[in-house]
This record gives C-alpha cells, structure tokens and sequence, in this order.
DNA sequence: CATTTATGACTGACTAGTCAGTCATTGTAA
DNA sequence: TTACAATGACTGACTAGTCAGTCATAAATG
C-alpha cells in the first residue's frame, strides 16, 4: 500500500537544479516540479491544519492555498487522514536529530541546559512550531499514530537526553536537588508554558519567556552569585 | 440576542428534588424535568467535544447520548458555536471562586501551596476535567471568545492569587529567590505538564504527579530538612 | 382544551474522494 | 534536427455521503 510517494529522484542527476537565476522561475525538470508542488501542498496543508485543526480543514482550501487542483493532492497523498500524519511527521524529524546531547563539553551544564531553552525558545516558541505543538496536543488523542510517534521521538528523547544532564550537574555538585533527575519534565516545564501561552494569550499579557527561564534555571541551579 | 437560555429557576422551590428513590425516576414538575434534560444535553456534549474536538462532534451523537432528540438541544441552545462555548463557560465557572486565595492564615505558604496543587491535581488532573484544559488549548485559537474568557476567569485571577502567594513567601523568607514574583507561571507549569501529560502519554510511561509536585517546591521552598 | 415542550424526518449546503480527459514533457525514429 | 508517439502529472466536474439547523406534528401538562 501506499505508495504513492512520487518524489523519489531517479537517475543521479540532482544537478538540473534549481538554477532559478532571474526570470519566470520555470522548472522543466518534471519530478522537480512534481516535487516543487509537494513542496507547495505541504506547506499549504500545514498553515490551514494549523489554522483549523484537522476536522474543520478543507482539501479544497489546501488545494487553493498550494495552488494546485484539489486531484494532486491524490497524486501525493492517500487521503486527508495519512496526509495529516505524514505532515506532522515530516515537520517533527529535523528536530529529532538535535535531541542527542551534544558531548558534556567543558562549560557548566548550566550552560549548556540555558543554550538549548533558548535555541527552544527561539527556534520554537518564538515561531508558527509553537502552533504545531498546540496542534499535536489537540489532535493527539484522536490520532493515536502521532501521539506515538511524537512520544517515542520527541518526548522520551527528550526527557532522557534532559535526564543525563541532570544526573551530570547533580554529579558535578551544580544541582543540589538529586530527586530532579527523577523528574526531568521540571526542566522543561516552563518552555510547554512558554509555547502554550504564546498560542493562547499573548495578545493578553506577553511573556517574557527569557526572563522567566533565567529564574527557572536560578531556582535549579542556584541564583548566580552577583560575582 | 441570545435569549435562548431556559434555565433560569423560576419561582422559589428548587426543592421538588431528584428524590428518584427506586423506580422510574419519573419526574413531575416540568421546569425540573427541562433542567434535568438540559443537563444531560450539557454532560453528553461535554464528553462529545472532548472526545471529537468541536468541528467533528455531531450534534445527533450528542442527542443519542443524552437520550434526547436533535430538535430539544435547539430549545436550549442557539446553535452548536454557542452551545460550545456556553458548555466551556459553565464548565469553568465552578473553579473560578476557590481561585480567590483563602486568607492566609497560619501555616507556611508552602503548605498552603502544596495543598492547592494536590487540589489541582487530585480534581483536574485526575479527571476528566484535564481532558477540558486540553480541549481549550486546542480550540482556544478558534474561539477567541473561550480563549478570552479563559484567560480572563480563570488564568489571569489564577496567577495574581498565585503572585500574591509568592509574595508572601518571599516576605517571610520562604522563598529565595525574590524574582519569582515576576514569574508566577514557573509555580505552575507543573501543573500543566501533569494536565498534558495525563492526556497524551499516561499509557507510554504513567506520571506520578505527586511526586514530581514534592521535587518542584523542593526546588523552590528550599528541600524540608530531614528533621 | 389550550398551551407548552418534544420529536425526528427533512432540507440544503457542504465536502472527501474519484476519474475521464488534457497537455506539457520526454523519448524515439527518420 | 524535426516529427511523431508515449507518458504521466495535472485538472476540475462529479458522486456519494454527511450534518447543522428547521418545522410540521405529536405528546405532555395544567
């Protein structure tokens, strides 16, 4: 089943590339523009699923938005379901990658725990991923797949990679509360709350989520001595 | 507009209770039986929307399940937005009064926090009711209305008492860590993990909130000397 | 009996998914 | 190089089905 996954290149010339220098844009190279509008659906699926959740979103809106007839959707995906699945998916893997701490380097864990909430801040929070986010915990409980997914990808590699560097500061003596390896999740806590808020109140009352992750790691690590 | 909303007791007697000793449960009086119906409308809906999301919920299940036909929600609701949102107001509603701190009275803040939070996690997080916070965070976007309310009744009343609290601790000495004031949200992001938590991942790796609850003011009150 | 309340068949708008047909691109032969 | 054939990506009108909301009718009530 499934395969209808058109994209894979054939041949080895990757090369017809998108040179793409001035004028129209046109592409002749006929997978890349079958991949091009891929490309296009994807992008397009996502704001509207984002915009709407999966119930309320209209192919037909996609298709629009994508620029495309609603039947190439088709030509890529099976149907609205796989194709919901398949996004997340594809939008959740470049972050997998990332989630392997980086090797104990010399800085403090401190450090290193502030560097990666702010790359989340920044990289997340800040961005339309926050949506994402509300999004997998919207549609999570009615799709089992993504819950899965996003647990055995994000979540239990996070939490473990947040875990090995806690069990390091505890080691170290930079954290005196030895139950938090216990408890990862507290580390990251405050970054849920930061992406939840963004999604949700805003417009009322902005946070500051640095300000408040420097408190955060002062509570965990000890508030820095004023030198 | 929007009269629509039968429940207004009329007269006094709210006492021609639900006695429903043994049988039948027949009920007479006409106002108690459209209450009664109404609340089955408003308990069936309750757990379609969770269950489905607002979009995908349909009002004939909603009707099946309350044991009603289509045409009587109309008698009680406007339509399937309002209804929505009436369900969430009134779902909120009961929570919002215990959000006025009680005065504070002898014991330590941590005490009094720490009960609050074993509230919390014992009458949502353990419930149904988290389902409903996470129902909100998902439709929240799409229902500015909710979203607002939310925010308003219960998430800006919640912090301020919360605020207060910190406040407290820090006048006392409870509390270190003085710019936690400023962050009333870190008291409480717990909370919400637990709440998400609950909701998407209990069956990969059950949470012991209780525990990660005890680390968290561990973290913030200072760990309880060992006697 | 008059009035209020409840019913559920019905309607009309809307939408996921299909498929016969089109046509630009690619391959092949002269 | 040019003419012709094959391919398959793309289209969008169409089908079959769904569902919010209505309303003529029936039941319950006082």
């Amino acid at each position: 089943m499934s395969k209808s996954l058109k994209t894979a290149r054939r041949g080895g010339d990757v090369a017809s590339a998108v040179a793409d220098g001035a004028g129209t844009g046109a592409v002749s190279r006929r997978a890349d523009r079958a991949a091009e509008r891929r490309a296009a659906i994807v992008q397009a699926a996502m704001d509207e699923f984002i915009a709407r959740g999966f119930a309320a979103t209209r192919l037909d809106d996609i298709a629009k938005r994508a620029g495309v007839a609603k039947g190439t959707i088709y030509l890529h995906f099976k149907d609205k379901e796989s194709m919901f699945e398949e996004l997340i998916r594809t939008a959740i893997v470049p972050f997998v990658g990332r989630l392997a701490v980086p090797p104990p380097l010399g800085g403090s864990v401190r450090d290193m725990v502030e560097s990666l909430a702010r790359m989340f801040l920044q990289e997340i929070a800040g961005t339309r991923r926050a949506d994402l986010v509300r999004l997998i915990i919207a549609e999570g409980p009615r799709f089992p797949a993504i819950a899965d997914f996003y647990y055995r990808e994000v979540v239990s590699r996070g939490l473990a990679a947040m875990r090995a560097l806690i069990q390091l500061a505890v080691t170290r003596g930079e954290i005196r509360e030895p139950k938090l390896v216990q408890h990862p999740q507290l580390m990251i806590a405050p970054m849920m709350v930061a992406v939840i808020w963004k999604s949700l109140f805003e417009r009322h009352a902005p946070l500051d989520a640095e300000a408040m992750l420097q408190t955060h790691l002062d509570l965990i690590f000890g508030a820095r001595r004023p030198t």
